[in-house]
DNA sequence: TTTTTATTGAAAATTATTTCACAAAATAGC
DNA sequence: GCTATTTTGTGAAATAATTTTCAATAAAAA
């Protein structure tokens, strides 16, 4: 939207390629060749290449690439050079490890506020968050302004929780539950499925013995 | 390997479509067209169809999908007909959680040894699952002929806990750590990096208003 | 300075995946 | 039994993603 279209399988691998260049720095390192970022990410050097030449010539042939500026570079494309505040919805069993998961250690995103059903949550502070009564949903996303949301309710509510929330002005969902959301066309979800990894991953090993 | 290979993108959403099938078959549906279960899981009819080909010919034109024999097909598929057995590696926040969660309730899969370096934690049992030490990793997976372990430690041992996750015998890796691993051709990564998919749903957030 | 080596950027080729669109087959209604 | 309707399965086309290849350029070595 902002720039041209970049391929979502390039986008999906930005994060990727942000995080190793946080490491090269703090290792000091002030270069970077494609080759030795394949190594570390796992991904074919070509990609990798092609992935960067879509932001323009960010290279130097015969060099390599800039580790201080091609971080500073994706940082911004990335928005982590602002904070974006977001909430969990369902402080559960899995609600709760990622209120403790660092986010904000390695990307620019804080947890601000979290919500449940039970009664006994509601109004307390967890792990530093303060938890807020279901029925508030609407009304602190609204006012906090928050539009990413991490859903880790059970699924048979997970559709209305949704529509409250997109109604409250989410536009991004980081959906944990089994439950694939309806949601409008602006409104971007990202699911994270762990008994579907799993029962990939077997299939994978049951069926494709080595290579990809 | 045992059939011919299916796409990597079809095989992917097959636990998706097996997930649904059961949600029908538990409320006594027994037909299911492509155009339905499009509905229920956000994939493109015609790809469903053409992910369904792949396998033969298993529905009926001007009826669709019998639910039951679907699922029965897919079950084997998935190898989901048997038990598997996992090993959790690092029992922290994270790691806690998804000792909770069940994924033996909609796959049939169940944690049945988890490891920790705290020696307070050694030898204890969390949520019905055996704790051992660190120590005793590559000999309890290959005692227990464990071929799947989820990793759930920090990134900075993560690359040698797996390796000698893979000398105690194992084949695949659910990993939940930053890193990449390095591992040998016949063994299989499935990474969950969530922080990673939080970068990116705020990537197509801010580049991709509307639209896929 | 000149030569060698390293490395990018981009065009082209290849491979993978999705979607269109429709004939064929089966069902459902009359 | 006939007709209208539904729905699959699949070629062909379109789109997306990866990989190969190599000329161009920068740095390092001679």
């Amino acid at each position: 939207m902002t720039e041209q279209k970049i391929p979502k399988a390039t986008a999906k691998r930005l994060p990727i390629y942000y995080r190793y260049l946080n490491i090269l720095k703090d290792a000091d390192k002030t270069r970077v060749s494609s080759t030795e970022l394949s190594d570390a990410v796992k991904v074919d050097s070509a990609t990798i290449r092609r992935d960067f030449s879509y932001f323009g010539a960010l290279g130097k042939r015969g060099y390599g690439y800039d580790v201080e500026s091609l971080l500073k570079f994706f940082k911004k494309i990335l928005n982590q050079d602002k904070l974006t505040n977001a909430a969990l919805i369902g402080v559960g069993n899995l609600g709760n490890a990622l209120l403790n998961f660092n986010f904000h250690q390695n990307s620019n995103v804080r947890i601000s506020a979290a919500f449940d059903v039970r009664p006994d949550l509601a109004n307390t502070v967890q792990s530093g968050v303060p938890i807020y009564p279901m029925a508030e949903l609407r009304k602190q996303l609204e006012d906090q302004q928050i539009k990413i949301v991490i859903l880790t309710v059970p699924s048979s509510v997970a559709q209305d929780v949704t529509d409250e929330a997109i109604a409250g002005g989410v536009r991004g969902i980081l959906n944990f539950t089994s439950l694939r959301l309806s949601v409008p066309k602006d409104v971007r979800v990202q699911n994270v499925d762990l008994t579907n990894e799993l029962q990939t991953l077997i299939y994978f090993l049951d069926h494709y013995n080595d290579e990809d």
